[in-house]
RNA sequence: GCCCCCGUAGCUCAGUGGAUAGAGCAGGCGCCUUCUAAGCGCUUGGCCGCAGGUUCGAGUCCUGCCGGGGGCACCA
């Protein structure tokens, strides 16, 4: 037996049914069972059903209480305040039930797969062909990563599409300027490509290409042309194109590389790859009459949407002069995403200042009958990232801030701090230096991870890379040193003991363990991913004040105490471990 | 003008309609001869933007204001 029912949903099942037999009018009511304070958890459905009931909220409380079965889960039930009931489970139920977590042969800690499980399509991750990526960037893609990792771990089957920007009219200009320029993206003297050394030249030749196209007419009417031979598939062209997507490629690759995350290549497919749908995208929605001719566009129109002059704004699908509006391409991709991939949701981790777009986008889904009540589509909003001071993130010139050198950054900064204390573990060179990544990209996913998407996010390298308080290195710390007492313990694997009495730090931390799995569930169906952080940071803090209070191999504990404090370790390792990893977040063994 | 998001401690942020609103940072006081002090304990600090409403119960739901950010016809 895999699947472990947590204590939580085994406890909230008993007061269901005893609800349903103490009070029948009631019919089928939650308890609303909550973790609590004053005892391990709460259930305050009563108070909501004595109105209805019209009954003394006391009265009914205590009747459901005397409706619960005997047994080894409650140690005690006691009805307090208005009406509420207070709970608390007995040790042996905690120890017990975490060891059936424990020994799940699966590996899944007794997490369940979701019941309905269906196929998710998740668009992250997006930069842009010929373009450095900056922060922005990076928000869609550690978001991203996260969910498509908690989903998958729910057991949804997720297909990854990185909607990379590799179409639009610049690459006329790119084109036509290479063509014009044919030396300027040849690599020197055949030394290994790097995402560096590519995307110096991508960048050179976009600025170059960029001020020739403001300032010589003659190349910007050739640049148009240009992007007509694209569209028209020409030869020569689509292979010059190719080179600025290869060439992208290459350096996308090396950041998602230092950004410790595996993109693979077929999942990349970009705005190029909906080319061939466009056409028959638009007549499907002209010929249906969700979209209709306005001056000259092929538009959708929305009766909530207006413009500053108060007159509706359309969503435009195909433009005046023929080409095809970016609403086209995401249209498209959501035919190909439901048609093709079969995919039951379709979730966008994209900046919050597309939410008008996609939410057109989506009603005219929804109009096609491409999504429909089966079929959904979410958008995981996020917000703008800013600088400690509160306004958009630039350098002192003012320029975006290339994400490779914050990153860079992070990882130099982090390696100091870690080389500084090294030498107390013991670390060799190697450790050094792969702990210093694994602490510096840490924290930068981290501080992203843990506040709600949506907010704007204020990028402070110094907060994040200070390691102390709410940073990641405080789970990786906490996870290193359960990793030091475990390997001074030996290898076996530790035994629980139920029939311990145990100390207020272990409930805490068994307790907190037990709920691993309600947390991803939580997470997975909300697309919060800060959710899960937010649990291991409280995991992590639960395990140190359990590791201040209860010492684990000493002298005086009975063997047994030593094993069941062992046993706690190692599953809130493994714990810590799992969800890390979900998070895109690595947990060095020695720190 | 309309729409969306945000407003919680000095700062950065949590907070599935439940009892006394929580963390981290910063400030104050303690704790390394015992498993990693990147840590732990204690402590100072709140008209949860304002005003109504719904509810047995509102930081949380509804309405209206105020303040900040963003979006709103052929860029993506």
């Amino acid at each position: 037996m895999a699947s472990v029912n947590s204590l939580a949903s085994t406890l909230q099942q008993q007061l269901a049914d005893a609800l349903t037999a103490a009070l029948p009018d009631a019919g089928t009511a939650d308890p609303l069972l909550r973790r609590s304070d004053r005892a391990d958890f709460q259930a305050n459905g009563i108070l909501a059903l004595a109105k209805k009931l019209k009954g003394n909220p006391r009265e009914l409380a205590s009747q459901v209480t005397a409706a619960i079965p005997a047994g080894d889960l409650i140690k005690e039930i006691e009805v307090s305040g208005p009406g509420f009931l207070n709970i608390t489970l007995s040790d042996k139920a905690i120890i017990e039930t975490l060891a059936a977590r424990a020994a799940d042969d699966a590996g899944r800690l007794g997490v369940p797969y979701a019941q309905n499980a269906g196929t998710t399509v998740v668009d992250y991750a997006q930069p842009n062909v010929a373009k450095e990526m900056h922060v922005g960037h990076l928000r869609s893609a550690v978001i991203g990563a996260a969910m498509v990792e908690v989903l998958e771990f729910t057991g949804e089957s997720v297909v990854r599409r990185h909607h990379i920007g590799d179409w639009g009219t610049q690459f006329g200009m790119l084109i036509q300027y290479l063509i014009e320029h044919p030396q300027e993206l040849d690599h020197r003297g055949g030394e290994e490509q790097d995402g560096e050394a590519a995307m110096s030249s991508l960048n050179r030749l976009y600025k170059a290409s960029r001020a020739l196209f403001d300032s010589d007419e003659g190349f910007k009417a050739r640049s148009r042309d240009r992007v007509v031979a694209l569209q028209a598939g020409d030869e020569e062209t689509v292979t010059l194109w190719q080179r600025f997507v290869d060439e992208s490629k290459i350096y996308f690759y090396s950041v998602f590389n230092k950004l410790d995350m595996e993109i693979r290549d077929p999942d990349i497919v970009g705005e190029s790859g909906y080319n061939d749908m466009l056409e028959e995208t638009c007549r499907i929605l002209e010929e249906t009459g969700v979209a209709v001719r306005s001056e000259g566009a092929l538009c959708v129109f929305f009766d909530d949407v207006k413009g500053p002059d108060g007159n509706p704004v359309p969503l435009i699908v195909k433009k005046t002069n023929g080409g095809y509006g970016y609403a086209a391409t995401d249209l498209s991709a959501i035919r190909d995403r439901v048609q093709n991939l079969k995919a039951s949701t379709l979730l966008y981790v994209v900046d919050a200042r597309q939410s008008l777009h996609f939410k057109m986008v989506f009603e005219t889904a929804r109009r096609a009958g491409w999504l429909n009540e089966d079929v959904k589509a979410h958008q995981l909003a996020f917000g703008t990232v800013l600088g400690k001071d509160g306004k958009p993130f630039k350098t002192r010139e003012g320029e975006t801030v290339r994400l490779v050198d914050l990153l860079d950054e992070a990882i130099e900064r982090a390696t100091a701090v870690v080389r500084e204390k090294a030498e107390k573990v013991g670390l060799t060179e190697q450790e050094i230096v792969e702990n210093g990544e694994y602490v510096g990209i840490g924290a930068v996913k981290y501080a992203d991870l843990s506040t709600s998407a949506v907010r704007d996010y204020k990028f402070d390298l110094d907060q994040m890379v200070s390691l102390n308080g709410d940073t990641s290195v405080y789970l990786q710390y906490a996870y290193a040193r359960i990793k030091s007492i475990l390997r001074k313990a030996g290898e076996t694997r530790p035994v629980a003991h139920p029939e311990l009495q145990l100390a207020p730090a272990e409930r805490a931390l068994g307790l907190h363990l037990d709920q691993f799995g309600e947390n991803l569930a939580e997470v997975a169906s909300t697309y919060e991913p800060h959710k899960l952080a937010a649990y291991l940071y409280q995991l992590a803090s639960l395990y140190t004040t359990f590791y201040d209070q209860c010492h684990v191999l000493s002298d005086d504990n009975p063997a047994e105490v030593v094993e069941n404090r062992l046993f706690l370790c190692d599953l809130t390792a493994r714990t810590l471990h799992q969800g890390m990893a979900l998070l895109g977040i690595r947990t060095p063994e020695r720190l």
